[in-house]
DNA sequence: ATTGCACTGTTATAATATAACAATTCTTCG
DNA sequence: CGAAGAATTGTTATATTATAACAGTGCAAT
């Protein structure tokens, strides 16, 4: 079921994709020797309780709810160590943060932001990567690292309307 | 002299940047009404100052020192009437805006930036585009607007190391 | 001339993010 | 075990980026 799979399909079983992220990190955490803290396991499964990127500051109350302890760099900690374990990524043009789903497969990452749900979906772009690192060859540029963020309307919205 | 125009090539004649954005400027205000005042001009000159991005917090000394009224709302609001002419761009991932170098040819932007010299130039994405939404309508998303920002090493960086 | 509108000035504050250092907990190794 | 060292978290303060709200000013067109 790959469409079910789609996050701008809002019936896909949501559940699904929060276990599998939780698992993914454990599993990532212990490859790398890293510690998935109860604030960062928290922080990651508030980023994924939906498809919608999050603030940081949408965060802390959430934090504090939950008992923890809830001032910015608390939440900034926990966002820098699973952002550096490549678990979430951050959305420069919205300040926000979402959960990465191809955590184990290191990848270039492009985005799909519905500007009417909010919802943001990673696009598959390995057919796009060499053209891209061939068009900034011809200027002698060597690409290292890129945020793509692409704002739109999704099919839903768009039928929606 | 195509080289010679490149952004990344510290010996281009950067007075030809700065006067060629001037005047498309006026250009592009008087054909659509839009008035560029002296407040406006000056800050489209300071972006234009050079080929890195500035923060709307280094243009307010730069201000200041020329006489003028210097807040933060000043710089904002003539940055955001430079923006919407398609005069200026903004780098989200920097917080930082630079020159457009082709604001009569409404266009989707890219950039290079250079993570050593902070160099930030266009990449013709034209090849691209139809990629991207094919790709994108694969799953249904329509683009209507993209922030696509590229970080890596340009070609003098790379050899002075 | 005067009315309306765009532009600018000014003050305050919101929103996002980090610095710096103290306290605690975890680990590991003697 | 228990102490040393390292990683994590707590806490306070502050830096950085951006906008709200309203008052004043000047241009523009009837």
């Amino acid at each position: 079921m790959l469409e079910a799979n789609n996050a701008f399909n809002s019936a896909h079983n949501h559940q699904h994709c929060v276990s599998d992220a939780l698992s993914s990190a454990k599993a990532l955490c212990r490859s790398q020797g890293q510690r998935l803290t109860p604030i960062r396991e928290l922080v990651l499964r508030l980023v994924w309780q939906s498809h919608k990127p999050l603030g940081a500051y949408e965060l802390l109350p959430q934090l504090a709810q939950a008992g923890f302890n809830s001032a910015p760099p608390t939440v900034y900690r926990a966002l820098d160590f699973l952002q550096e374990l490549g678990l979430i990524h951050r959305i420069s043009s919205m300040n926000a943060f979402i959960g990465c789903t191809q955590p184990n497969h290191p990848h270039p990452t492009a985005f799909m932001i519905c500007r009417a749900c909010r919802t943001a979906a990673e696009l598959d772009t390995s057919e796009l990567e060499t053209l891209f690192h061939l068009s900034a060859a011809k200027q002698g540029f060597d690409i290292e690292q890129q945020s793509v963020e692409l704002l739109g309307l999704c099919v839903q919205c768009r039928e929606t309307r």
